[in-house]
This record gives C-alpha cells, sequence and structure tokens, in this order.
DNA sequence: AACGACACCTGGAGGC
DNA sequence: TGCCTCCAGGTGTCGT
C-alpha cells in the first residue's frame, strides 16, 4: 500500500505521541507471528521491552523507530498495513479488539480492526499495526546495522539535494528498462510506488513503457520534478487512502481525491480529454493517457 | 545483469 | 442469496 507520503505522514504522526514512551510489551495477534520477520516473538519481545523510544524517522518506504538500547526496530508495511496510535480511554485487547471507540471514530473504521502486533507503551499508550494482507513486516537490528543496511539497499531519497537532474539523466543513460518499473524500483530511487509512479509520468508527459535511456534530458529533469512535486502533494494531503491505508489517529489521507491518473482509466485525461488507457507493466496495473504520453 | 513469473495473504467487488 | 473469479498501493525469490 503506503509508498513514500504514506509512510512520511505516518512518521510524522508517531514522532509527535510515542517518541519519549517506553516499550511495555508486545503482543501478537493471533496466526500473525510471521509479519515479526527477523525475531520470533520471545526474542523480540526481549530485545525490545523495557527500551523507550527516542526518534522515529523514515528511510525508503521503512518507518525507523530507535531504541534506548541501541536496537532498531524497522517497520515496512507494503500493502495494507498501517499503524494507529491509542488516545486516552482507547484501548486494543489481546486479541485485537478496540476498547472505548465508537464505530463513527476514525479508529471504528472497518479497515482499522484487522490488528496483528500490538505495542504496549509507557504512559498507557498502545501502537497498533493494522494489516488485512499480512505482508507487512517488523524486524529489530542493532542500530549501526540497521543504519548501514537502510542506506546501502535504497536508491537515493527522492528530496535529496544531491539527487539532481544531471545525475538521474546519468542514472537513467545507463537502463534500458522501461521507465515504470525502474521508478518503482526501491534500488535505484526510493519511495515511488504504483500510485505516484503512475501521477508522475501522466505530469512529465511520458508513456511509461519508454526505456529509460532514451529519455531527452529536458524529459528527465521533467520527470524528477513530477515525482517531487506529487510526492510532496501526498504528503501535504496526509497520503493516498485508496483502500487500505489510514493515518496513525484512523483518518484516511486525502490525495486520492487529486489523483489525475492512477486508476482513472475509461475516464477522461484531465489535461486534454483524451479517454485514459490500462495496460499491464511488470505486473502492475497502469494507467496513463495515450495522447499526452506518446510511445517513443 | 536484467527481466519475468510467482509467492506471500485476505477481503471486497463484480459477474453469473 | 451464493458461488466463483479477479483484483489490490510491495517486495523477496527463483528461474531463464
Amino acid at each position: 500500500m503506503p509508498e513514500l507520503p504514506e509512510v512520511q505522514t505516518t512518521v510524522e504522526g508517531l514522532k509527535t505521541t510515542i517518541v519519549g514512551h517506553a516499550i511495555e510489551n508486545v503482543r501478537v495477534v493471533g496466526n500473525s507471528q510471521k509479519i515479526l520477520r527477523s525475531h520470533d516473538h520471545g526474542a523480540f519481545s526481549a530485545i525490545v521491552v523495557g527500551a523507550k523510544i527516542t526518534n522515529v524517522s523514515r528511510r525508503a518506504k521503512n518507518i525507523v523507530l530507535d531504541l534506548s538500547n541501541v536496537h532498531t526496530i524497522v517497520i515496512h508495511m507494503r500493502m495494507s498495513g498501517h499503524l494507529l496510535v491509542t488516545s486516552d480511554k482507547q484501548r486494543v485487547t489481546s486479541d485485537g479488539k478496540w476498547e472505548g471507540v465508537a464505530k463513527t471514530d476514525p479508529l471504528g473504521d472497518p479497515k482499522n480492526q484487522f490488528i496483528r502486533v500490538i505495542f504496549g507503551l509507557s504512559g498507557g499508550k498502545q501502537l497498533a499495526f493494522s494489516d488485512l494482507r499480512k505482508f507487512g513486516t517488523i524486524d529489530v537490528y542493532k542500530t549501526d546495522a540497521a543504519k548501514k543496511h537502510l542506506q546501502e539497499k535504497y536508491g537515493p531519497e527522492p528530496f535529496d539535494k544531491k539527487l539532481t537532474s544531471e545525475r538521474f539523466l546519468q542514472m537513467l543513460k545507463s537502463k534500458k528498462t522501461a521507465i515504470k518499473p525502474l521508478i518503482m524500483d526501491q534500488s535505484f530511487i526510493a519511495g515511488v510506488g504504483n500510485i505516484y509512479a503512475d501521477e508522475s509520468l501522466w505530469r512529465a508527459k511520458i508513456h511509461p513503457l519508454t526505456p529509460a535511456n532514451l529519455l531527452a534530458s529536458a524529459q528527465a529533469k521533467a520527470l524528477l520534478e513530477a515525482i517531487r512535486t506529487v510526492l510532496k502533494k501526498g504528503i501535504t494531503l496526509g497520503g493516498t487512502s485508496i483502500d487500505d491505508y489510514r493515518q496513525p489517529n484512523g483518518q484516511k489521507g486525502r490525495f486520492g481525491e487529486v489523483l489525475k491518473a492512477y486508476s482513472r482509466h475509461g475516464q477522461p485525461c484531465p489535461r486534454c480529454g483524451t479517454i485514459m488507457q490500462r495496460i499491464v507493466v511488470g505486473q502492475r496495473g497502469t494507467t496513463f493517457c495515450p495522447h499526452c504520453q506518446k510511445r517513443p
């Protein structure tokens, strides 16, 4: 599910709510042990319980929780995961049910009912991981190992100032692969997934199957700017909640209301009115405007 | 090295 | 209503 803006929105929500709190216990609901990937439940608890959360940050689509005991928890929400934080008088029971939450409360939203892992925090707060499809992962590493791993595994962050349009063009020149799967490749550039890829390519007027090395300098520049623009807008609007994503308070993001391309096949292009088409690229549904985004 | 196919899970939507 | 098939925002692995 979540791409960079959703992860960033989550991180910002967690920063103001859970930093400074200690982890008192970790519960796994039902048959969800595999979400704790690096360690089994007992070993994971033994490492994190008693430690204080000192910082929350993001690298690529990972949520990074630094702990006071030189360990770091790395959470990946994959397709349908999201993190929720309880406020006063709200509670998740050990079987994943909400208490003190009305159906009309954002936390009462049906998409917030798939609680798989619960962190009990000091002060009576809870951090709950809801994930319908159970694809999400929660790992813990020693902090230096975590930082090294996160640094090496992923490509540049889209907002990194060192990622100039010249450098981006250079990166594209060495790849013959189609541009859409390339910008979704996290080792090429971090944070772009299917929604923001479609949006960026539409904005930059580039056909998703264009071989990367055929992009002209002006197109590379336009694409990098488009990626930055759509990601920034996604963050401003609290992410895209097409289906499963929710903010830590349970609310939906609003970027879905302003999508120009993603999932709009059969509807007119907002720029030229041509009916938008759907194709499959790299096994992913892809929507584009056949008039604005011409194949080279 | 690069690319495609598939697996991992579960629920919702749409067709018949 | 009930059953069936398809679809989903991501990524790891395995095969060619």
